[in-house]
DNA sequence: GTTATATTGTACCAGTCGGTATTAAATGTA
DNA sequence: TACATTTAATACCGACTGGTACAATATAAC
């Protein structure tokens, strides 16, 4: 066994808790009073469990990739006809965006308009581009599946097209920040859908 | 004449160099003290011009808008085809965000994103989702004027049609601020004009 | 029980935050 | 010249920032 003390919290738990504060606040606004306070743990106990808070902010941001991330990437998979997969995609992503459960938008695209300042470290920085990349290449790899599947023509641009969407995410997360509702974001879905070429 | 020492440097110039401060950090990232160096003034004659950082950076926001919301919004006017007009304007959008003389993205994208924190006065919230939606309104009337001169089909509904296209440019924003390409946008506006109907 | 180890909360560190009191300097008016 | 008025820069205010030293406490090993 180890010995000392024993931890009296769960580490994880934590850091479920810490979460909501970043996606909120961003890496900046956010203090680290804020997060212990979140978090229902002394200052001290959370600089012992994760380092800093730039640590701290690449673990919540983990998290929150392999939580909301997985959950939205499932419903890539889940429609056997790649069109509507990307649509049903669209459609997680706003309701995702605008659930009142969570922060409004998006944890990376708050993050993404923010890491310019001098405040912001680099591990933050580039783990921010890496994962809003990620999310081009999701979509990348299901058009590139739709295109085998012969539902999407052989002359489509595939990295242009996932770019596409990619940014319109992006920008349902803006809007969702800015108050946007729920059925306006379902509506800018239905319009973007209409890039897709007929069959 | 007024009397009383007069002063040494222009407010206007002075604004038009914090702008880029609060361009590329947005309200809680720049310090006053960051804004008043790039001013080239000392901090209290900085808040003797503006009166405190909220009101400096509703005056900057103003600034932004009728300088680059300006003549971005040049471009739907300048070309007499709807569709084409669109596209301009778009690619106007796409040059700001990357232009190399400016810092990257949007004010106003960067500015929505980080406005739910605590630290970010209401009159700067509620000025940043008003010129979040100044956009869309702008656009909605360039679409209007299309289906008015038969442009585009009587059956589109015009506003979703505009807050498709502002997210799109939100979008833009958020990627430019992630190191983007000017090129690999621009064939994101490409993709995007594909929802145009035939005529 | 004693010791070594690990976590706890308090209280504090230097530095920065937004904002200002204060005094010296520069002007127009008289 | 003397005075009223305005701006200038320095130096400071309390509050908060990220981060930590420290003493008390709780456990496992001996």
């Amino acid at each position: 066994m180890v010995r000392g003390r024993p931890r009296e919290f769960d580490a994880e738990l934590a850091l479920d808790r810490v979460l909501p504060v970043f996606w909120r606040d961003g890496f900046e606004g956010a203090s680290v009073q804020a997060l212990a306070d979140a978090a229902g743990v002394s200052k001290p106990s959370l600089y012992a469990a994760y380092g800093n808070k730039e640590a701290l902010y690449l673990a919540a941001l983990a998290r929150y990739g392999e939580r909301y991330g997985q959950e939205r990437g499932d419903a890539l998979t889940a429609e056997s006809d790649g069109r509507e997969a990307v649509r049903q995609f669209l459609y997680a992503v706003v309701d995702a965006y605008t659930d009142p459960a969570h922060p409004a938008g998006c944890l990376v695209v708050t993050g993404t308009t923010t890491c310019d300042s001098p405040a912001v470290p680099d591990s933050v920085r580039t783990a921010l581009c890496t994962a809003l990349r990620a999310g081009a290449e999701r979509l990348a790899c299901r058009l590139a599946r739709a295109q085998q599947e012969g539902q999407l023509a052989a002359t489509v641009a595939i990295p242009a097209m996932a770019t596409y969407f990619n940014t319109l995410v992006a920008g349902l997360g803006v809007q969702a920040k800015g108050g946007a509702s729920r059925d306006e974001l379902r509506g800018v879905v239905d319009a973007a859908m209409g890039i897709w070429p007929a069959a």
